[in-house]
DNA sequence: ATTAGCACTCAGGATCAGCGAGTGCTAAAA
DNA sequence: TTTTAGCACTCGCTGATCCTGAGTGCTAAT
């Protein structure tokens, strides 16, 4: 069977009609609509050859049709109109960006936050690191009281530091010594590089401070794992008890169940995948438990090799044009934003 | 009318009971349990009596009794039975608590899910600081590449840091002058004490590092503002749809919605109570939204003058004695691993 | 003071009829 | 050949009705 021009004019038809509803559309309806010219004996007859095709479903019998996975499949890869974002949407947008983003540290679990206000479902933000991270530098302050501050600077610039009781007591210039022998034998390597040899060969040319040694490389392998470690943020979950599809608690608290960070961090095999925005609809999932839902997710680049990942989890009626514009304006800004070096959100430990 | 040592048995067994099934409980039920030497229609004039009463309720003529607010203020102040945690409870909240503290750095918000895990409801954990924060100390590490590393402890050993680029170029012996010139002038200071006068005066002592000043106070600004505010972490929201009285939708959206770190950060001013443990009931809550709901808090020590508070959120009908000895045992170990200075859950920035 | 007995209440479940939106098919019209 | 009007049919939904049973309050006997 074909699919005409006119099948495609019905199904994108009855996708935005059910988009908005959430109720089965039937032929009368259809045919009432501006732009269709023909009776609802024409579109019934077109709608059961569609259905056939296995683009649209029959809830029951006496009702009107639904649109299958496959049906929007085809909506969102030829069908869907572009949303276009209106005047008032990118100011708010942008205004909730800027406000939220100066203020608040934790800036990816922010993102996801905000990403979900503005979609009004549950959103998902992450990060992941293209290239393995290293050190770049180390730093050993003494800070009185016995004890004293290791400062890590990765290749990305990120600078984390931690707190340490002193072991054994120390002096200024051994702690200068041995952070000249770290910088010297310990950058540039990654984690795996932290052998038990060069431990014990770093603590040996490190004199009086070399007790110190295993408590900085230590905490050194922590800071790269933890930065090589995506982060996901999710948000937002209940907003999804707010579409009609959920008015089934069991229903509900199925998909809620797996909407978790976890779910999300098997994730990155796919991030640097072709498409700026992919969308995920149904049983083509990334858990079984969201066979019934959709997923949105736009890429955006942070710098250093970073990758981020902003997406929404929605019921596979969802309005994926508008999704995917605000998904897509948001990844944009972001981007933008991280690329500005004299503004960094985010440069430090906060 | 008096409230006799039989009206209090039975107000307690039917807590007890309506807290297990979440079913009214009627008479005869009652008058077959262990214990109660009185027929049902006894009961039922005593229910009758506890219902003039206030203490008990009646959903509708011919359904058993449900206890009112004041029934369950009665029973958690009164007649509530201590619970005792079993050796596999305490183990299993013990080997949670040592696994997670380890391995995360986020130690607020891991608590908070630990919390809702180990209770099967919504948590909610958060920190409050009991004195004003000051700078202890301020280092300034060229980090070449002209960026320099802002490096603050606070008086609570807390130590931040943030990666700035130089305005200005700056030879190390500038930078060292700068922060010698902070530490003297500029620590102990509440966060009012960074007056315009201040920063002119330290600019102009500093020399060639001078222009840092702004950026380095307003950071500091920003870490002592970030440690007085307290931090709420609220978790597993979506547990609640799995107690009865949430089946529907509406009801939990509405609980819900006000589940968020907002509601509670009202909260510090009845941190300082002097009960460790205090349980709001139904409409005695903190919100409004929250007033078929009932919380159970419980504070700790952090040291430094820093506390804790931990709760849950549940309906009325919630199992008092069972959480209440959970949280108490969780807190109390938290406490515990507070103190201990030498395996500090996070010192540092993370 | 307690208890047995009894009439009464009322939420919840089951059953059933009627409505109406929507369909598929057929036959006529374009 | 395609479109359309007409019509019989399907079936989920709504509301009405009835029934059941758990639970009560009251009264009278113990």
């Amino acid at each position: 069977m074909e699919l005409t021009e006119r099948k495609k004019k019905i199904l994108r038809a009855i996708v935005d009609n059910y988009i908005q509803t959430a109720e089965p559309v039937g032929s009368k309806v259809l045919s009432a609509m501006p732009g269709m010219d023909c009776s609802s004996a024409t579109i019934r007859n077109e709608m059961a050859d569609l259905t056939q095709m296995g683009l649209l479903e029959q809830p029951h019998t006496s009702a009107g049709r639904v649109p299958s996975p496959a049906g929007y499949r085809l909506y969102v890869d030829e069908l869907m109109q572009d949303y276009r974002l209106s005047v008032d949407e990118t100011m708010s947008l942008n205004q909730a960006m800027e406000l939220k983003m100066q203020e608040v540290d934790k800036v990816i679990s922010q993102v996801s936050k905000m990403v979900s206000k503005m979609t009004n479902l549950p959103a998902m933000a992450m990060t992941a690191a293209a290239n393995a991270p290293t050190v770049k530098r180390f730093d050993l302050i003494l800070a009185g009281e016995g004890s004293f501050i290791v400062v890590i600077m990765t290749n990305s610039d990120v600078v984390k530091n931690r707190l340490v009781k002193l072991p054994v007591s120390c002096t200024e210039q051994d702690l200068k010594l041995l952070a000249a022998v770290l910088n010297a034998s310990c950058t540039e390597l990654p984690p795996e590089g932290f052998t038990p040899e060069l431990l014990e060969r770093v603590s040996r040319s490190a004199g009086a401070a070399g007790a110190l040694v295993p408590i900085v490389l230590d905490y050194a392998t922590h800071v790269l794992s933890q930065q090589s470690r995506s982060e996901v943020y999710v948000s937002g979950q209940m907003k999804l008890l707010g579409q009609p599809e959920y008015r089934d608690i069991d229903k509900a608290q199925e998909v809620l169940s797996s909407l978790d960070s976890e779910t999300f961090s098997n994730l990155p095999a796919t991030l640097a995948d072709t498409a700026k925005t992919q969308i995920l609809v149904g049983p083509e999932n990334i858990a079984k438990e969201l066979k019934d839902t959709s997923v949105v997710m736009t890429r955006f680049d942070i710098g250093d090799g970073m990758q981020g990942l902003i997406g929404v989890v929605g019921p596979t009626r969802m309005d994926y044009a508008q999704v995917t514009a605000r998904l897509s304006y948001f990844a944009e800004n972001l981007g933008r934003m991280f690329a500005k070096p004299e503004l960094p959100p985010s440069q430090g430990d906060e």
